[in-house]
DNA sequence: ACAAATCGGTAAAGCGCTTAACTTTTTTCT
DNA sequence: AGAAAAAAGTTAAGCGCTTTACCGATTTGT
């Protein structure tokens, strides 16, 4: 591979103005630049990322976190993984989805000077991997928020926002007993998946003040869970007709447990899934209304928080809600009369 | 951050001594070793990765090339991308996702010297990109195979085996009338998805041979593609009474579709879910039988592969096969008497 | 006992690039 | 016209590490 002292010297330049060029960091006069860029041309010329990198100390890499005790990808992660790195490459930088098990290949990340910044997604509301970061001095940005995000950079779903849309949907149908299931949040204090905690919080605050009937359910995030809570929620939420459903994974058994029972969607239980996809949508039966995530503005939004602080672009706000949006399906319909 | 300059002084050795040291790559007498470990410890040294890259040209940074077509993940891509990423680190490498959508950016890819290895996923039975990064020299290898993949190093599926076991497993269950649903190849000559094409070959193959009843059939993969397929299955496939279903992603629009025709799964079809996943039949119902992707082994023997080019480790076989295994479910059963 | 081999360590030359400081040439201003 | 300012290049010092060549001291062989 060509270097560009092999350009330098065909193009009969110092080094140094083929730096200036390759970068446009100084003014350089057109006939130069043409001899370089034919130089450059002619040798197959690519400036070696390695070098750059040790002298400028900036890799140009970004490294979306994630998590090795994901089992499986939620369906908005494609998305987000996709449009995260277009926006990186769009300002010069690669992203890359970088496997971190555990803290010390957090360390081991952050320490290396492998990456000019990570994203952190599935952020927990306690999360130690935050204190990690901050602790290391390696830029971050995340993708949710921790329980006291204030001083953080961060993009979210605005689940206050989407709550209150989803009971609006559901009773503009004439719903007013309206379930909410969810994942359940893990074990310890404080500890927990931000997107439960948070709309659990908005659900309980929203049904009280509008003077609603709430009921509160949770279940594993399979479709085995979802089967079993499908054979008690009759019981478990007397008189629901409507139920916001924030656990894509459990819909199929849940939908297949129903069926069995004799019971219709959406004409005896309405259900909206909630920052999930379409895509997950359709893969029920029938097809789930669903409020989707908003994958693509999210990883566009999280890269440019985290450029900014790399590149000390304006001073954008460091905080970002996004709404999910409402996907119309076959889950959702008025209640049944009588109810 | 500490650099083994510091460590070096600290030490009262000279920084080749803390290089020999950490990597091990030149004796060190156990005094002096303890004195650069003890030096090491106080500052909190950890070798910086792009110097080290520089002057060794190894970045020890491997790519798992994802293609941005892709517009979604199989289930098994999950585990894959771990398992590999877990064997990388075993070597001493680091695995990570890297998404390129187009030729340019595999270009750009191998011609920074970022990365030591390309591993390429969803490979094409032609597919430009193995002649590309031939062409640019970097190592490489297949999860997959190309029409010609002798010379190439790959991993794939024994996809031959696996319909062959799964033919095995409805034939002894009484099924003499058995259908393979694909999700069909793209335009294009020879181009396709190997699976696809090596799938169906082995599928004409063995039925002929068997002297049983084939059906062959393709629809998108998604559920409504599978809906649709569902609603004239009877007519496209009189008399069948199994189908071999490679085609995850159109299961529960098919499922659905057969149910609101009163048709029982397994009992007027069994199905059998091939190169998917435990937890992609457990979406369904009923849960799908399936034989499941070997993604772990999948995900290993290609690293392993990759870094014995690299490293020159010993010379192992550089094409490996492995087979599906067969997950019991609830979706295959013997034919209903009469048929 | 003396040369040869071994061992433990050091010095220094890069790897390919960026960038501050400097030189030379051209333009501008009064 | 002469000094000052601007423009276009160059020189050279690293960035943090690896690795070859080399050197002195100890061990080995005969």
């Amino acid at each position: 591979m060509a270097t560009m002292q092999d350009v330098a010297r065909l193009a009969n330049v110092s080094i140094a103005t083929v730096s200036f060029t390759v970068n446009n960091s100084k003014p350089v006069s057109p006939a130069t630049r043409a001899r370089v860029e034919a130089a450059m041309q002619e040798l197959g010329f690519r400036r070696n990322a390695v070098g750059r990198a040790l002298a400028s100390k900036r890799t140009h890499i970004l490294a979306l976190l994630y998590p090795a005790l994901q089992h499986r990808f939620r369906g908005t992660v494609v998305n987000f993984f996709t449009s995260a790195a277009r926006t990186a490459s769009e300002h010069g930088y690669n992203l890359v989805l970088w496997p971190a098990s555990n803290d010390d290949e957090l360390d081991e990340l952050t320490s290396t000077g492998l990456v000019d910044g990570v994203l952190l997604m599935e952020v927990q509301v306690e999360d130690p991997r935050v204190e990690r970061l901050q602790k290391s001095g390696t830029p971050f940005a995340l993708i949710g928020r921790t329980a006291e995000p204030d001083a953080l950079d961060f993009v979210d779903i605005d689940f206050e926002g989407t709550v209150a849309a989803s009971i609006d949907h559901l009773v503009e149908l004439g719903h007013s007993a309206i379930g909410l299931l969810d994942g359940g949040v893990g074990s310890g204090a404080l500890r927990g998946y931000g997107p439960v905690v948070r709309t659990r919080g908005a659900f309980d605050r929203e049904m009280e003040e509008r003077g609603l009937m709430a009921f509160r359910l949770s279940c594993d995030e399979n479709p085995a869970a979802g089967r079993e809570m499908g054979a008690r929620i009759r019981d478990e939420a007397p008189g629901m007709t409507a139920l916001i459903l924030m656990n894509e994974h459990a819909a199929p058994g849940l939908l297949s447990e129903l069926r069995h029972q004799g019971l219709s969607v959406p004409d005896d239980l309405s259900i909206l899934s909630i920052a999930s996809s379409k895509e997950m949508a359709a893969m029920n039966d029938p097809e789930l209304t669903v409020m989707s995530a908003p994958s693509i503005e999210l990883g566009r939004r999280g890269v440019e928080l985290l450029i900014d602080q790399l590149d000390g672009g304006g001073d954008h706000d460091r905080h970002a809600l996004v709404m999910c949006a409402l996907e119309p399906g076959a889950s959702t319909a008025p209640p049944r009369a009588g109810h």
